[in-house]
DNA sequence: GACGCGAATAAGTCGGACTAAACCGAGGTC
DNA sequence: GACCTCGGTTTAGTCCGACTTATTCGCGTC
């Protein structure tokens, strides 16, 4: 374990960031290289088209064996982040190759300044998404969605959102909406969605108390669905999308 | 992107699922073992909750050394389908955990017998969001958006849907009418989507000559989205899909 | 000037050794 | 007798260094 010994070499001024090795018992080693690398590339620090340093080299300069260096790459390969080939190198993909909806490309692209034009265009696909889900459920769910919507919504209302809890509680309710659909692809997204939700939601705790009770077109939402009136459930569901994205907004 | 039938099929056999990928194969080795195990979990022959073989006895079974099965397994790992622990071994997750959207897992899907459910929800999910997307087309769509799109018309009316260079145009097509709404999640949502459609088109055409001519309907979604007429985009956007919905379900 | 042929190069694969984490059961404590 | 603790054992995680394979690129040939 030679990471542990803090860069007594020259820490090279700033610009180079050395080996993150969080806390011992946090994430795997590659992990935390794969997060590095990760937020180097989303955070567009390494553009697209660049070559990244040889395995070799990179590797020793992160003071990481090879194996972990590349078990790392795979990850960021998995994801549609980088290419890499014999001779050529490894190269970072355009955008368009990336697994955006991958949460912990997710989580990469919120790790820092988030970028607002996608936090919009999320917010545009949540608009899009989540009243046809809502419209779903309320034709499809059966006694067991219901419940688990019910519950999500009282922890929601016992916790607020300004705590881990409560943000945990509005996520489980979008997730068990999502499965209230029946529908695999949807509920596949719903991951994605949950993620967006919460990194959002927590930058809107960051700038201010929230300024509004999400709690009542949450409510709204369930009664709809509840009662099997898709109209209604779709209509709600619009709103509050179209409520969360404005406070969001104001909060950025 | 023919290369992709291996002969996996001699698996069924007996206990002895050796990968044959002699060298000279096309892809990595860590990608035939990827292919190999992630085509196993997602067809549910390594159901969930099942703990897979050590990394030693498994590497050696298939024959391949340890670190290519690792980095293959990284790969599973980052798309949501294992998760491994010391001593506790490596674990398929629930389905629910999955990346389904990743244009990958969702070539492992495909692969094999298709399930027709999924295939469903799959639709499903075009027709919530490829009219929506039709709709921001029509509102935002530039001139090289329209070129981009009667390029991939004009290509996909050359060769028909029975040819692959047909189908890659009609990819082209849906690729880039998500493009044309200049959301970056969406076009996220546009590699599985395009994925998807490439699929399930194979499979119609695998069952019998195309039953009915899809460019007049294509045509009418572009004419729509070209003229910035944002309902009749929605409009025939929703027809086209349902009306493939309609082929792809007869074909199963 | 175009074309192939042969290095140089960087990723890919191999194997074996060692480390660290987590589960489990033996043994002790209350 | 039940619970807790503490090692032992299993399995993934990391490290190392050598070798292989696939490209790319430059050189020489036609």
């Amino acid at each position: 374990m030679a990471a542990d010994e803090q860069a007594d070499s020259v820490d090279e001024a700033g610009v180079q960031p050395i080996t993150r090795t969080p806390k011992g018992s946090g994430r795997r080693l590659r992990g935390a290289i794969a997060h590095y690398l990760g937020t180097q590339i989303v955070s567009g620090r390494i553009a697209p088209g660049e070559k990244l340093t040889g395995e070799v080299a990179n590797a020793e300069a992160l003071d990481v064996s090879r194996s972990a260096y590349r078990e790392a790459v795979q990850v960021l390969t998995a994801k549609g982040l980088v290419e890499s080939r014999p001779k050529a190198g490894t190269h970072v993909l355009p955008r368009s190759r990336w697994n955006m909806l991958d949460p912990q490309v997710l989580a990469w692209a919120f790790s820092g300044e988030p970028d607002t034009d996608f936090v919009r265009d999320l917010f545009e696909l949540r608009a899009v998404v989540e009243p046809a889900a809502a419209r779903l459920a309320a034709e499809r769910r059966d006694r067991d969605d219901v419940k688990a919507m019910r519950d999500a919504l009282t922890k929601m209302r016992r916790h607020t959102l300004a705590t881990d809890a409560g943000r945990a509680a509005d996520r489980d309710f979008h997730d068990a909406l999502l499965a209230a659909t029946h529908n695999h692809a949807l509920m596949a997204l719903s991951a994605s969605i949950s993620a967006a939700v919460s990194w959002t939601t927590k930058y809107k705790q960051r700038a201010r108390a929230l300024p509004r009770d999400p709690v009542p077109d949450h409510i709204k939402v369930f009664d709809a669905i509840a009662g099997g009136d898709v109209d209604a459930a779709a209509a709600a569901m619009r709103t509050l999308v179209d409520l969360a994205l404005e406070d969001t907004r104001l909060s950025m």
